[in-house]
This record gives structure tokens, sequence and C-alpha cells, in this order.
DNA sequence: CTGAAAGCGCTTACAG
DNA sequence: CTGAAAGCGCTTACAG
């Protein structure tokens, strides 16, 4: 009974499209009286299609309200326009901007793009991908989740879907990546506060589960042990990379026995969620702590205080990442070699001299 | 030539899938001996299927590798599984957050949803809305760009793609909306505020050009005129809704004759900035000015000081648009009404009596 | 419970 | 420059 009754009431919205009975391409050639391989080609302005021809084709189309069926062509190409986008969180502002520039470069070139996130769950990752696969997408550019096994990837590739990895690179995997030089870039930050005096300095936030991790902490090492300073486990707070992770993080910061005076974060979520968190417990962030970021989101030049950073290139990113797709949509063969955006160094008012804490 | 090189090349690429000659269903049903017609039923979980027939079938599609062709089902039953959503910026919290609890409900459905920004272009929604058609799209949940006319929208419905609006409505666009009830929210705030003794309370952000805008700016009109409080031209500072525009308004602000000792704010990201604005003049914000927000979002609640604020029901306003887009693709009849949530005030602590300034 | 056949709306050789 | 016809890979009556 439900069921049937469920049926009905779709039947009456489908319905309720009366006014043309479903216009498609034979449509216009048969009130036109041509063939539709002629309005096929007028309508994608084949040069095959005599001008006067083509224009009263589209002038027809546009007004019976033509609406082009991108399934029965892309069924018939094996083309759909169709670009995947698959990061860790579209809320995280890192990732936002790096889908800013691949939008805009994708919007060039008429793809519509599929995005979607994984919040770190390969299943979650897997299905999206297939989904892509299922709607015949032409190409798919990943953040990948935490722990991608290389076949995930290769299995786009392997279906004549080409990918092109993004923020992070997974070893094993034979396509292009591209992503900031995170070893290089902590050391600009971590070598600033060494040269501001700082000694005792402690690495906020990350994880060493993804590449980016791994490289951002060995280059906080690195830097750190060529200034011929300690490196204590304890002076490592790993974390999630938000705001709230930072926040939360200012209590044990602050508790450390070591009382660093500085603070290398992971990125500029958490070097600002500590700035709060510092700020909370009545001191000032940039005098009394300093305390630099990552990534130099557009957020980072209005925190108070201004953030000290290293700019991550992320327009850079997705704009490369998306031109590669296209070319490699194109028919470009490209070796899958993975390139690193050299960072810089971006200096404001959090960080200055150290000040010991009584 | 080059041309030709291209097409070389690019054949060369989809060549690079020799593995399996493209397997669909009728190479399942040769393989096993059975009709394409048992194949599609038996994939889809059909009854009709004996069990051990879809074992079968089941067991040797996967062997093989198969991938569901979604575009020549959806030709066929013009059904896509594919819903749309559009919204002014995905990079504002305030929409990712609405996005989220989308999200959520229709993975849950087995939807796909595609996103686009539009920047309140109405030509880069047309656009878009164009794609979901062309692509046959299930339905579409909007937040619609500044100056939609109506016959946007309908555009969509006459075409048999459901629309549900969120954030802001359109006169004259007969289909679902929800949204805060913002002249009644943003009263919460005012209200606040000249409870604690404020009485020159000024409104920073926003615009009159959205329904949303309207009916901010009128709810503290309101309120301010029902406790007989001066509404001044000059105290209302209009702007766009991102920190950037909150940070910029403090110089405005605080150089204002009238010596305000509290700012409404169209939103937490205006606050947000407003309150680093006032932070860098050197002032404590909370303590010398009292600072409302909108939207109470994740952020709010760690900014430095906390941000009093007015719960806008993201999630709520998310999940209702998608559960209503559902139903009406499920065929559900609805009156095309609009929903208003109730909004309610998050005391926090960027708010306290008023304090002259010299 | 299963199969043969038509058709969804395009595009693309091919012929003229 | 234009047309007739095949085919992309599914699903759905219909028949058995």
């Amino acid at each position: 009974m439900r069921c049937h009754k469920a049926i009905k009431h779709f039947k009456s919205v489908r319905e309720a499209v009366p006014l043309a009975q479903k216009i498609k391409l034979s449509t216009i050639a048969e009130g036109l009286g041509v063939s539709t391989a002629t309005v096929s080609l007028a309508l994608r302005d084949s040069p095959l299609v005599a001008d006067s021809t083509r224009d009263r084709i589209k002038a027809h189309a546009r007004e019976i309200g033509y609406i082009y069926n991108r399934r029965a062509a892309s069924l018939r190409t094996s083309r759909s326009g169709i670009v995947g986008v698959v990061v860790h969180d579209i809320m995280n502002p890192f990732y936002a901007e790096i889908l800013r520039s691949i939008e805009t470069e994708l919007d060039r070139s008429r793809q519509t793009f599929l995005l979607s996130n994984h919040y770190d769950q390969i299943e979650k990752q897997r299905t999206f991908i297939d989904t892509l696969l299922q709607l015949g997408a032409d190409g798919v550019i990943m953040s990948p989740a935490i722990g991608t096994p290389p076949e995930d990837i290769m299995m786009a590739e392997d279906n004549g879907m080409p990918a092109v990895l993004i923020a992070r690179s997974v070893e094993g995997a034979a396509v292009p990546a591209f992503r900031g030089d995170d070893a290089y870039g902590i050391g600009l930050a971590t070598n600033h506060l060494i040269s501001l005096g700082h000694s005792r300095i402690a690495m906020i936030g990350g994880t060493d589960q993804t590449s980016t991790g791994r490289d951002r902490y060995q280059g906080y090492v690195a830097a750190m042990e060529k200034a011929g300073l300690d490196v204590l486990p304890s002076m490592r707070i790993p974390g999630p990379r938000t705001k709230q992770a930072g926040f939360e993080a200012a209590v044990t910061f602050l508790a450390l026995e070591e009382k660093p005076t500085a603070a290398v974060c992971w990125n500029d979520l958490v070097a600002i969620g500590l700035m709060n968190g510092i700020a909370r417990a009545g001191l000032v962030p940039g005098r009394d702590i300093s305390v630099t970021g990552y990534d130099d989101l557009e957020e980072a030049a209005i925190a108070t205080p201004a953030l000290t950073t290293v700019w991550n290139g992320q327009r850079e990113v997705g704009r490369l990442a998306a031109r590669i797709l296209l070319d490699r949509l194109n028919g470009a063969e490209l070796e899958p070699r993975q390139q690193l955006i050299k960072p810089e160094l971006h200096i404001r008012q959090s960080t200055g001299k150290p000040v010991e804490r009584s």
C-alpha cells in the first residue's frame, strides 16, 4: 500500500512538467525538417554545418527550451565533463583555499567538479572514487586519506580515470603529486625562532601518519639539531590540526616543565587556537610566548597578534594540480613525478625575543 | 600537426587500460550463460532472481572488476542519484556547517552531491543549475544568489528538478525554504546589550540586498526603538560578511563621534574580525567594548574573548532541507512554505556592562 | 524464476 | 553541407 501511494505521488510530481513533452534533439530536428545529426553538430558549433542552418537551429532550440542531455552524450562519447575532487575536509581553510584555485581553473575549461570530504576514512574515499568511476568522471584530484593504499589510486588510473595528488603523497602510487616542501618550510619557522634567541621550542599539533606530518616533524628536528639544541620528546605535543586542538593544547604547553618560550605549530589553525588559549591563561602571545603557524591562511594576517607563518602555496598547488589534470585529459603523457612548492617565511607580530616565565 | 599529436597521445592514455576490454553487464551475462536482464536484476538485489543465481552473478562481477555505468542506467531510468547544492561560498564556515549536515543526510540515502559556489553571481548560479539539468540531477538545494529572479528557481522545478532553499528566501519562488528567524534572533542580541545598560549600540556588517540582511537590520531597529533608544544612521556600518571586513570596520567604528559602547555584528566572522581590530587598537573587547556575533560557529566558543552570539541552527537548516528534498524525490507533495528556525542567545565573555571611553 | 527485445537521447562514421 | 543508421550500456515491460 505504502509503496503504491509513494509511486502515485512520484508520478504526479514528474507529471507536473507538462508544458513540453520532453524536448530532445529529434524534437528540434522534426520541427525544422533537418536530421538529428545536423542538429547535434550545429549545437556544438561544428564547421560542418552552414552558418545559417546553425543559427536557425540554435534559435529554435533556445525558443522551445531544449535541455542538452549530458548523460546520453556521455554514454556515447565516454567523456563526462566531470572531475572529482576529494580532500580531508573542505571546512578546513587550507583545503578551501586550494579548492578555490582548482575551481577557477576548472571553470575556465568548462569542467564540472564533484567534491567530497573523506575525513581520513579510507572507506568513504573508496566509495567516492567508485561513484566517480560509475559516473564516468574524466579525472580526479585527491588529497589522499591517511593510510590510503596505492592500489586505491591505481584503481582509478587503471579504469581510465587519471589521478593527481595534492598536499599529501602516497608511496607506490605512480601519479603526479603537488605539495609544499614541508621539511624546508618548517625549518624556516624553526630557524627564525632560533635566530631570535629561543632555545626551548615546542612543536604543537600534527601526526606522523601523513607524509606531511613526518616531513614537518623531521624538519623541526633537523633545524634544532643543526643549531645544537636539545630535542625533547616532551616538547612535542601531537594532535589534530584544528583551532580547537590548538586551544586545548595550550594547557599542556603552558604546564610543560621545560617552560618553552616558543611554539612551532603544525599549521595556522593550531597556532591561532594556541594563541587564544595562551591569551585565556593571561599571557600575551607574541610577547610572552612566540608562536609560528604554517600555511599563511588569509586569516593569519588578521589574527591577534598577526601570525608569523610559512606561506605554503595553496593557490599554486591547486592551480598546478588542475592544470596537470586537464593536460592529462587532453592526452599529455607525463612522468608521474612529485613537485614540491618552495615555502616562504612571512614574519609578523606573533614572534619576538624569548621572555622567561617565572 | 599539433592536433594530430594530441590525439595520438590521448589514445595511448586510454589504451593504458588493456587488462579488461570494457566490462559491461553483457560481459557478465555471457560469462555465466544468463541474460543481461537477470544480471541487471541480480546486481540490484531484486527478489525476482533466485538467491543462488544472484550470489553467483555478484561474485563473478566483483571478480572481473565490473563497474556499474550510472550514465547508462540513468539515461534509461531518468534518475541520476545526484543532488546539487549551491551556496554563496563554502569557505564561509556558516555554509560549511550547513553543508556538513546536508552531507550527512544525503550520504545516508546514497545520493551523490554536486557542490558549487555562486559568489552572488547570478550568471554562475544559472550555469550551475543548467549543468544540473543536463546531468539529470534529481534535485537541488540552494542558498540563492543576491537578486535571483524567481524564474531561475522555477526553471529547475518546471524541468522536473525539485528545489529547496536555505538561509535565504526568494519572493515569488513557490518552493520550501529553511532559514533562521533573523529579526527575532538579532533582537535577542540587541536586547541583551540593552539590558546590560548599553544605549549607544552600532550595527556592523551586512547588506540590505538579501532577505536575511533586511530582517537583521529591522530586528535591530525594532529592538532599539522598543527600548526608546535612538537609531542613528551613522551607527550602521554595512559591509561584507567576513573577518577581514569586521577587522577593517574597527577603525570606522572606533572613530564614530557617538562613541558607541557596543556592537551588534552581522555574524560571527564580522564580530571576530571586529574584536581583532579593537584589540589591535589597544582596547579590550568584552571589557571596553561589548560585541555580539550571529550564527554561533564552532569558532565562536574559542575566540578571545569567547563570543556572545546567536545560535542560528545551521545543522538544523541543513538537515531539514535535505530531508524535505529527499521526501520530495520520493514523491511527497508538500506545500512550499517557509520554515523559520528559532534562534537562541548564547552568552559568553564578549559582552558586559558599558564602559565610557575617554 | 529467466530471456529476447525495445528504447532512453545522444554522436559518429559513412554515404551522398 | 546534410541525412540514415548504428550503437554507447543499461532497465523494463512482456512473454514464458
